[in-house]
DNA sequence: GAGTATGCGGAGGATTACCTTCCGCTTCTC
DNA sequence: GAGAAGCGGAAGGTAATCCTCCGCATACTC
């Protein structure tokens, strides 16, 4: 009964399995990755034994939710290099989209029984680094262009961006634009010239690896 | 077998208690308010048993953490604000106070299950109104004296510091200052001058309120 | 459009985790 | 040193979740 994945899949499936990855990422950023399964399956509009057949178990579905939103965040952290025109400007709008995404990349980096499903998989643990590099490209361009404070690291950076992942209070949720003001709060913390000193030393790149 | 408050407790069960208390406060900040009891127990160096005898269900024992820490918070901030020279120092000595408390206050305003437990009750309500309070007292202070932009209301200053509260990945807590820098650069954010334009409306000491 | 393989749903048994009680033993207090 | 107050942790009860299994439905093939 395993899986092929070199077999296509039937129409419906395709569709289920999609719909099931978008309502996990959606169940795992609002409720943890120990989330029901059952309520994951009923996001998706499916019954448990679609989830299970497709997803044997729970690490399954946390590599492949984790795959597919690395996936994302790589694929904008690229164009947003690519099309804009200062490291800045990519800076900023790869942390927009990642917030406006709810993106469940923090599910990744933070919780710990997911991090170890994912840092066991070769695949899902180099995404992770190849994310890291391009944003390391962008904080240190943007240091060159004068617009970040020089005494911060790409890990400094990382730290607040995997903060303004979490989910908010309800209550300040339901306020029309409250993640995006703190969003923008956090970017001016981040160009203050001159800021605050900063306690310890910057949090490098190299710091958020094994 | 009713718990009557006016009666002293023995020297041992005062002790117990408040270990439960602080032990309680610690597991709940890092596990959230359905921690095991029994989780709780071992950490306060006790057996459930005596938990329980002390706090008879969950809610109560969460309603007694919730005092404790508004209890602390207020104090606190009351220092803050007779002590420090200007409502700017007096914000940055809370915010960083609570932030080495790890203060379990986020647990109140956060969690569902325990806000509600919370709400419920007149003291901790009341509790928690009068912190704010003292809070909006600094930020509107702060921003009088041209030390805090003037884009930004006292729920602002809530929801950065609520996040603050919230504890930070395992790989990230490992590095020595991490949190303070975050708080740093936090702030910083607030002092921006000129800071971004922020979207909507700043967020009010009312709109944390019921 | 008939046949078949593939896929679907969700009830339900198994398991686990957790809550809470209870009672024989211990520790304080006077 | 006597008795009240407190303690610990084993164990029964409960609730939630996991995951399987199989009769029915749907999509693809010719």
């Amino acid at each position: 009964m395993a899986v092929d994945p070199a077999m296509p899949l039937r129409a419906d499936a395709r569709r289920n399995r999609d719909q099931i990855i978008a309502a996990a990422r959606t169940i795992f950023v609002d409720q943890g990755p120990d989330a029901p399964m059952e309520d994951i399956a009923r996001a998706a509009g499916v019954g448990v034994g679609t989830l299970y057949r497709r997803f044997p178990d729970r690490g399954t579905l946390i590599r492949e939710v984790a795959v597919d939103s690395f996936g994302r965040a790589l694929t904008e952290a690229r164009a947003s290099i690519e099309e804009e025109p200062t490291c800045w400007d990519a800076l900023v709008r790869f942390i927009g989209f990642s917030q406006e995404l709810r993106l469940s990349l923090h599910l990744a980096m933070i919780s710990a029984q997911a991090g170890a499903v994912i840092r066991d998989d070769p695949a899902t643990d180099e995404f992770r680094r190849v994310l890291l590099t391009d944003l390391d490209h962008m904080v240190k361009g943007a240091q060159a262009e004068g617009k970040v404070r020089t005494d911060i690291g790409t890990g400094d950076v990382a730290m607040l961006f995997v903060l303004l992942m979490r989910p908010l209070p309800a209550k300040l949720d339901e306020i029309e634009g409250a993640s995006e003001r703190c969003m923008t709060l956090m970017l001016d913390g981040l160009r203050a010239h001159p800021g605050t000193p900063l306690p310890s030393r910057p949090i490098t790149y190299e710091d958020l690896l094994d």
